[in-house]
DNA sequence: TTCTAAGTTTAGAATTAGTCTCTCTTGCAT
DNA sequence: ATGCAAGAGAGACTAATTCTAAACTTAGAA
């Protein structure tokens, strides 16, 4: 993608297509990599005379906000421990960031005898989503916690 | 589970069932909640007169190392910037850590429809593994970036 | 018992990822 | 020219995790 067309994309958005933010979007939209806020900064680093970490963080996050870039946790620092070793899928909980289990067996995937060149050793649906019926869920909380029927 | 249980669990792995190990083990063994390291640390100097929170991550790092826990990098800090915002799945490569795209269409899943009160906004699969054929792999990295057939 | 080596825990320093705050600059509109 | 408001920068701050080195505990051996 040339500087023209991200200027558009900007543009198109109502965000201010500054050096900084062309260049920022010129790398991570032109890349089917995954970089880290990190190596971002190193790589605008190479293009621009001067740019902040802050800068970076903060144009990724806006790009992230207008739907032109996704934000992943797959990998990095922080984590969440799982008493259940065996094989499962998560749903996450996007208002609360809770995890929750979904039964291995709840759920099928088909087509990962057909990746190219790689030996899986394990995989895990992720869903994302909100709980319905939170009132119902918090009432039977709070029965299981007060040891109520 | 109780305290006997955990100790045998412990001593069938070689691990010596220290307090701290055996309270920590206990109190992430018995949920299905999915706690960090922070909250773990917080339960355990509940019924431990002191903990180190050096002790918490020591022993939760023991225990995912034997098998009885798992840690997963789903939400938390740390992220990745993918320039692909539609759907599609995602390969870890756990040599490298690298994240590659696997196509929404390679891969299919079933069951999502019987998950219980929730509200689907997103899923995605999660394969772990290693690639195979490196130098294939290389040699044909090599051949895209320099425009060869 | 007492000693000793190995193993474990500790507090705090260091590191890494990310956010926040405040200041400085720049591109216009008056 | 003057004055904003938006944008960008530096650096302080926070959070998650690991590292370090000293102190402590334990299991055996003497
Ligand atoms: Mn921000
Ligand atoms: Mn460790
Ligand atoms: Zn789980
Ligand atoms: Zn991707």
């Amino acid at each position: 993608m040339d500087r023209q067309e991200i200027i558009e994309l900007l543009n198109l958005r109502g965000i201010q297509p500054s050096a900084q933010r062309v260049a920022i979007a010129q790398l991570v939209l032109g890349t089917d990599e995954h970089p880290t806020a990190e190596q971002v900064w190193q790589k605008a680093s190479e293009s621009l005379p001067v740019v902040s970490r802050a800068t970076v963080y903060n144009t990724l996050n806006l790009l992230t906000e207008n739907g032109l870039l996704r934000r992943h946790a797959l990998k990095g620092v922080s984590s969440v421990f799982d008493g259940n070793p065996e094989a499962h899928h998560h749903f996450v909980d996007e208002e609360t960031g809770e995890l929750r289990d979904i039964p291995w067996d709840a759920l099928e995937v088909s087509g990962l005898e057909t990746l190219p060149d790689s030996e899986i050793t394990g995989y895990m649906v992720v869903v994302r989503g909100r709980r319905r019926n939170p009132t119902t869920d918090k009432i039977a909380q709070r029965s299981r916690k007060e040891g109520a029927t």
